[in-house]
DNA sequence: TCGGGCGCGGAGAGCGCTCTCCGTCCCATG
DNA sequence: CATGGGACGGAGAGCGCTCTCCGCGCCCGA
């Protein structure tokens, strides 16, 4: 408890904790990590060691001849340089996705002692910085999020060896693993439950077109209708946004005033539908039926959301599952995982 | 271009590039870092060695030397092991509040070079995973923003003489540098704009009574009420959940039923607020005004609110600074630096 | 009683980098 | 022409750790 052999200047070393125990640097090292080969009473007199000094041991140092990190990157990537309006950054981080995907990310990797180090990239600079990032060993992987199909990122990653993993599936196909949603799949179960709900004149508000997933929605969900005997079903695009949720529903009843259910390719959307439909006194869900996608904003709608949920926060563990498999075993192979989503129904539909 | 010396083994070394350039591994790591002392054509010769060979530092060798690591953890701190109901990481990422915070440490952070660490502490057992990984050098500083007045994570880095920069005044005063919001400034903001509008009778949803900040408000606006000259001001607590905001509006409504202006110290339960009046067929701002606070969900309103703007990203960003210069020089004094909160008027007071 | 094997622990060589000397060379000055 | 000083580049010593040898001693079987 009391001063032992006061650690000469900062820190304890592993020389320190040797010397207290009475044992060599490396059986130190050994009963830290894999206890191989090392009498009980020593292991024993090593553990009071480390407490007397209060040692811990040093990631730098550690990771220099491991060639192992305990990071890795958690990258926000957007097309950037391109697109206007407000900053990339404030519509990443708007509203909760990112911060429920850093949830399922730590979850998983917590637990083993991995830290996800968060990164934007929004330029060619940034996503240079990116890779160079892992290059240099401060991360052994990256997990990207990528807010547009087009990202070039991944391709960047792939070029240069580095373990990666995606979230959603890549515009165009490149080796790399992801995770992804079975949009259609989910797109379908709105369809099949505005249908057994019996909705007869049944319209879309879809995500904007460059966005594959937004496409994998609409088409899922215009064929599923088709297989119901619907084989025209109205659709306006929207962002992703609130505001053209609730446009997007003023269009839709202007032009199709019988419209008697709505299915809507974001949660987000879904909210300002809601809204327009009230102001336009439209009961819901006697006169419009409505069914969201994600899941994401069930508490603040009126009312509550019947939607398709997206386990964003198991997407995103699993995420963390495959890169962990890929940074042990660089033989890996590329994977892809897509999570099956579910319907969850509340009262809007 | 072609193969002039390719690097034995794996990525290319200090060494490597030196040899190429044909000088010292001392003069490549000059003109990598302060280039102090190098001719002009050797720097240029050496730049050719790094294209290339394509060198790019190891952080783990840099670090290990210079004590530095070029990381600092961004700590998400709450009780834990404490409170019921649904997960802390639930909770927490739950909204933007997250998001914004990241991005506003991310903006300052990244063109230093410096990238942030994400981290969860919401048990003992992870609360010491944080002060280990600052022990262990992994990060030079912690960035924390606690999600409940009492956390005792601060006081174990203080203790531990780590450097760390707070997300809000600490319940307890401890030596800890912070940033915070003039919430009391805040609340004054809405008494004034209701009073001015004409409201007579004005009534406030509160935050829960145990986190500093929703007492400052509740306090600030009681204060600033009574010198206006009404020295009552009807007060129910809700959870900072727009929910609670319902509920909390119900019934104010129901026992002040000639209420005509509220404040609501968060958006996210004025937007609860604004549903619960618009069933009760008040009209907002006519019959009732609504006055927020934080400017989170302005969007998701309807009308657009009125509330009190905490410039979180800017506030991110300060902490960021202030623990930069903790690191930078150790003897740096702690600071509190408190953000003027502003009001931004829009539909519904 | 002795030899072989194996369980254990120590010595030592780096991992890639920074940084402190220190030597060299060149130029300006007396 | 000798000398001092400044500018520049190299040598080498670690930073703290892991891991591969090795050697020692104990236990077992013959």
């Amino acid at each position: 408890m009391s001063s032992d052999l006061p650690p000469l200047s900062g820190a304890p070393t592993l020389e320190d904790v040797a010397r207290v125990a009475g044992v060599s640097r490396a059986t130190v090292s050994r009963v830290i990590n894999g206890i191989r080969n090392v009498a009980p009473e020593i292991q024993e007199s090593v553990h009071r060691a480390i407490a007397t000094t209060g040692y811990v041991p040093n990631r730098a140092a550690r990771s220099l001849v491991t060639r192992r990190t305990g990071a890795v990157a958690l990258v926000v990537s957007g097309a950037g340089d391109a697109r206007g309006g407000e900053s990339f950054e404030s519509r990443v981080f708007a509203d909760a996705f990112f911060g429920r995907v850093a949830s399922g990310v730590v979850s998983y990797l917590r637990p083993r002692g991995i830290h996800p180090v968060l990164m934007l990239a929004d330029s060619a600079q940034t996503r240079d910085d990116v890779v160079s990032f892992l290059r240099q060993g401060s991360a052994d992987g990256a997990l990207v999020v990528s807010t547009h199909g087009e990202d070039p990122l991944p391709k960047l990653l792939v070029d240069a060896g580095l373990p990666a993993v995606l979230w959603a599936r890549p515009a165009r196909p490149i080796p790399i693993s992801y995770v992804d949603l079975a949009h259609r799949a989910g797109a379908a179960l709105a369809a099949d439950h505005l249908v057994a709900r019996g909705c007869r004149r049944v319209a879309t508000i879809s995500g904007p077109f460059d966005v594959p997933a937004a496409q994998d929605r609409l088409s899922g969900f215009q064929e599923a209708m088709a297989g119901h005997g619907h084989p025209y079903v109205p659709a306006v695009e929207g962002d992703f946004m609130p505001a053209s949720g609730e446009a997007g529903m003023h269009r839709l009843i202007k032009e199709h005033p019988d419209i008697d259910g709505v299915f809507v390719a974001n949660d987000l959307m879904a909210q300002g539908a809601l809204l327009a439909l009230r102001d336009l006194g439209r009961r819901v869900p006697e006169d419009v039926a409505v069914v969201g996608f994600d899941d994401s904003a069930a508490a603040a709608c009126r009312p509550p959301l019947t939607t398709v949920r997206q386990p964003m926060e198991d997407m995103a563990a699993e995420m963390a599952r495959l890169l962990l498999a890929h940074v042990a075993d660089p033989g890996f192979r590329v994977t892809s995982v897509i999570v099956q989503p579910t319907l969850v129904v509340r009262e809007s539909a």
